[in-house]
DNA sequence: CTGAAAGCGCTTACAG
DNA sequence: CTGAAAGCGCTTACAG
């Protein structure tokens, strides 16, 4: 029989019959935010750690792991085809939650707390921002630039100064939560959100580092620099080299994330890290053990190095 | 009637269907090497040149992409649960090729010609090799020493000096290739392949730096050292750098890849570069576009940068 | 041109 | 305990 078999030249139960009767796929779908494809997830150093914790997971659950690729328009249509057992979205986002919503499979967002229905993993970014500010109020500074994360590509936006909560252009509600506790922290040292410049940049070389140009150019007087992300303050790292603005003695700044990077740039970069690949790793445990839906805070802590000091007398 | 399937939850046409009935999946899947898992892809920076650029591919495709899982047992198994419309393999490996051909979906082979029956997309190692230590030769060198890329987890193994070609101890067809590449090159210049240690490391952390001391250790009157891998090559400039021994004043050496942390180590390493995106590209485009087999030979550049010159008198 | 039926390759529940 | 049948959700070819 099995010879028979052989012969006809059958190669072993197929997935796809198996599949239709409701079994496991084995796998799980990643779905990286906004405008990244797949190629930005690898260009990104920020995602690349958290997809390397949820690969670490399948790797031992023996699952394999899929990326979703296209941008927004094509991401339904990935996003409907995809054949996994759950998704994992890299931030909240309407057409995604929609279409993974339809697949009727579970899933884990990253970065937002979606209310109790949804099972997430994020980190407080209205603290890890408040630990930033004081960081440098402490230090001494009284004028301050913001640099926030524009989501999709193009070019800097600029604010000039005076920036109300939920002005942000294009953000995330991460972005938003961090905006509210940098000016937060400011305002309870008596510091204006109305004196405050903020820049919205798209992370990926060059957006960042023209956003960084903008900033030291509209606003030279600058002390202390927060950004919402490590890709964007190691762009303000590099332009202030640029132009010779020394780091720390001349301005200094505060990244967000902890990426490995920050601990390699010049001068190292301080910064408010967060546990990247472990939230990888809870999340994609959250989808393969299921449970009971929970939302994760994980917590994040200051980093200092030598991109920050008092400011010049 | 479209209200009454909303009402009944109908969540638009699941891919499983139509799957079953021979149609496309909309995703190929990337294997990555030997022990390689998910987790190895993203660590390894030539695996992450060649994966974006498969990526860029499916981007523009609209097609999914993914990852298949596990060490060398389960792999087997992830690959026989893929639902795929095709696979890159990123080396040969006989567990991977047997389970692909059972999947009878087509597949493309990175760094390995497997004959005209199957596609490929590769380099010529041995023409590579030659490049490198031919480069050493002119700049006057005599005395070589050979890192290899060991292909499992483990400890570096040393071969004192005289391997003859073939007598790696676990290496893939490339590395027999690139070590052939050497030999031939030292053989022309009068330098017998007795007189030339050779060390197996497994490139990440922290088995190539062993294996650059193991070298180092053995071996302190060489003078050159030609690494198959830029992650090996990485390794011997940190711990030449640990013992204070000076690349390139004191020891030269080349490496093989290209990768992008080649260009930033210290001092910059000379390499044998090669278009890693490129490949995934190419592979990737064979994948969707189907069409003849092919076996398509990238070509390699000599990258000289500053770990190589001549020799101390 | 519309609508009922058969079949893709499995699994599962049921009859023998 | 073994074996034939039904059904998963589509697509495709065929009958009405």
């Amino acid at each position: 029989v099995e010879a028979a078999a052989r012969d006809l030249g059958y190669a072993g139960p197929s997935p796809k019959g198996r599949l239709l009767m409701g079994g496991k796929v084995h796998a799980i779908g990643f779905i990286p935010a906004g405008e990244m494809s797949v190629e930005s997830l690898m260009r990104s150093p920020y995602l690349r750690e958290v997809f390397t914790g949820v690969a670490q997971v399948c790797d031992e659950r023996g699952a394999n792991l899929l990326v979703v690729s296209g941008v927004t328009r094509r991401k339904d249509w990935a996003i409907a085809n995809a054949l996994v057992d759950g998704f994992i979205l890299g931030h909240v986002e309407e057409i995604g939650l929609v279409s993974v919503r339809r697949k009727q499979v579970p899933y884990v967002v990253l970065e937002h707390d979606a209310g109790p229905d949804v099972a997430s993993v994020r980190v407080d970014g209205r603290k890890g921002a408040c630990l930033a500010a004081r960081h440098l109020l402490e230090l001494g500074h009284r004028k301050f630039a913001i640099v926030s994360v524009r989501r999709r590509r193009g070019e800097p936006i600029w604010h000039g100064a005076g920036l109300a909560t939920g002005q942000l252009h294009a953000g995330y509600p991460l972005d938003h939560e961090k905006l509210a506790g940098y000016l937060e922290a400011l305002a309870e040292a008596g510091i204006n959100a109305s004196d405050v410049p903020v820049v919205e940049a798209f992370p990926p070389s060059p957006y960042a580092e023209a956003g960084a140009r903008m900033l030291f150019d509209a606003a030279p007087d600058v002390t202390a620099i927060l950004a919402m992300s490590d890709k964007n303050a190691i762009a303000v790292l590099t332009v202030a080299n640029e132009r010779g603005t020394r780091v720390p003695e001349d301005v200094s700044v505060v990244g967000f994330d902890g990426v490995a990077e920050a601990a390699r740039s010049s001068p190292p970069l301080t910064t408010i890290a967060q546990p990247l690949a472990e939230k990888g790793i809870l999340a994609a445990r959250m989808l393969f053990d299921g449970g009971p839906v929970r939302q994760i805070v994980q917590p994040v802590t200051l980093v200092v190095r030598h991109s920050t000091s008092p400011p010049r007398r």
